[in-house]
DNA sequence: AAAATAATTATCCGTATGTATAATAATTTT
DNA sequence: AAAATTATTATACATACGGATAATTATTTT
C-alpha cells in the first residue's frame, strides 16, 4: 500500500477550506449544472451541495438561502452570455456585418446548441417570473443585449450607407435568434443549425436591401 | 336560515361524483393553473388536487402518477394553441396575408401576452426536456405548427405571384414570433405589443419584396 | 506554540412530498 | 329496494425538504 493513512482515518475525505470567492463559485457552478440537467424541481439544497462536494449546511453559510444561490446562478448565467456577446460585437474585429455573422455562428455552434444549456435557460426563465431579483437581472441583461445589437446595426448602417432603425431592428434579430435557438434545442431533429444560420443571414440581407438608400 | 342542513353535517362539502372525462379535465386545468402561476416546483400532488377541489388520493386514481398528469396538462396546452392557430390559418377567411396578420394580432393580444401563459409555457419547455412523453408531444405539435404556417405561406405565394421557400420561411417567422412573444412576456416594459406586431409585419413585407418575381 | 477565528460538517426539527392502502359514500345494476 | 360497483376521501408511510444549531476542524493571529 502507498503512503500510510492516519490511524483514525474514518473514510471521509479530509475537509478543505476554500476562500469565499472560490467556494461561492463552485456552489454556483453546481447549481447551474443541476438546473441544466434536471430543472428547478431537482435543484434542492441537498442536491446542489452534494454536486459541489460539500455538506448541505454550507449553503446557508455562503448564500443565506437556497433562493439567493439560485438567483446568483442566474446572474452568472446571464453575465456569461453577455460577456461572450460583448467580445464578438464590441471588442471583436471586422465589419459590423462580419460581427453579426459571427454571432449567428456562435449561437448555433455546439457550445450553445446543447440540451443542458437549454435546461439552464429554461430554468432561468422560470425564475424570472417567480423571483423579483432574477427578474431585475433579466431586465438589465436583456436591455444590454439589445443595446449591443442596436449599436452594431448602427455601425452597419454607417459602414454600408444604409438608413435603418437600429433599436427596432435589434429587437427583431434578437427575437429571431432566440426563437430559432429555442426551437432547435427543444427539437434538434426539426432543422439543422445551418438552416438557422441561413435564416438569420437572410434576415440581414433583406434588412440591408430594404434599408438601401433610394439608389444613388 | 335557509333550508335545514342534515343533523350530522360535518362541515365538509358533500362528495360529488363526476364522470371520468370531466374529472380528468378539471385536474388538467388545475395543473395548468399552478404551472402558470407558480412553476413546476409548486405543482405538487397536493397543490394540484386542492386547486381542483378533490382529495389528493384522486390523482392516482385518474392518472396513476403525478408525471402522467403533468404530461397530460402539457398535451392540453399544446393542443389548445394548435387549435387556435388552425382556426385562424386553415379554417379562417380572407387572404393568406390577412390570416398571417391576424395570427400576429392574436399572439400579441392580452389573451397571449400574459405572465400566467408564459409560466405555463416555460413549465412546458422544462418538461419537454425531462419527460420523453412531453418531448414527443412537442415534436408533433411543433411540426404541425410549421406545416400550417408553411401552407399559408404557400398560399400567399400563389395569391401574390411570389417565388419563395415556404418551409424555410415558416421556420423563420415562427421563430420570430416565438422570440418576440417570449421576450415581451419576460419583460413587458422592454417594448410594446404593437412594436412586436410591427416587426412581424416588416418581416412579411420584406419577404414579399425579396420574393417578388424579377419584375413583370 | 497557544489562542482566536471562521469554514465546514453533523445533526436535529418541523413540515411537505409522492405513493399506497383502507374506509366511505354515491351511483348503477340487478 | 338490495346488492354490487366504483368514485372519492381519509389515513398511513417512508422519504426528502429547507433551515437552524451545535460540534468539529482547518487556518490565521497572537
Amino acid at each position: 500500500m502507498a503512503k500510510a493513512e492516519s490511524l483514525e482515518d474514518d473514510g471521509r475525505p479530509p475537509r478543505r477550506r476554500l476562500d469565499a470567492k472560490r467556494r461561492r463559485a463552485e456552489l454556483i457552478r453546481a447549481t447551474i449544472e443541476i438546473l441544466a440537467e434536471a430543472g428547478p424541481r431537482e435543484a434542492t439544497v441537498r442536491a446542489i451541495c452534494a454536486r459541489a462536494g460539500v455538506s448541505h449546511g454550507l449553503l446557508r453559510h455562503y448564500f443565506g438561502s437556497q433562493g439567493a444561490l439560485v438567483a446568483a446562478a442566474c446572474h452568472s448565467l446571464a453575465s456569461d452570455y453577455d460577456t461572450q456577446m460583448s467580445e464578438i460585437l464590441d471588442q471583436g474585429r471586422g465589419s459590423a456585418r462580419d460581427r453579426l455573422r459571427r454571432l449567428f455562428g456562435l449561437l448555433f455552434s455546439p457550445q450553445w446548441i446543447d440540451d443542458r444549456t437549454l435546461g439552464a435557460w429554461v430554468s432561468y426563465w422560470s425564475l424570472v417570473r417567480s423571483n423579483e431579483e432574477v427578474a431585475a437581472i433579466h431586465r438589465d441583461f436583456y436591455a444590454r443585449q439589445r443595446l449591443r445589437i442596436a449599436g452594431t446595426l448602427g455601425r452597419l448602417a454607417q459602414e454600408e450607407g444604409l438608413s435603418l432603425d437600429p433599436k427596432g431592428e435589434a429587437l427583431a434579430i434578437a427575437a429571431l435568434m432566440d426563437g430559432l435557438w429555442l426551437e432547435h434545442c427543444l427539437d434538434p431533429s426539426s432543422f439543422a443549425p445551418e438552416e438557422a444560420i441561413a435564416r438569420c443571414e437572410a434576415w440581414l440581407d433583406r434588412l440591408t436591401a430594404a434599408a438601401a438608400p433610394p439608389d444613388g
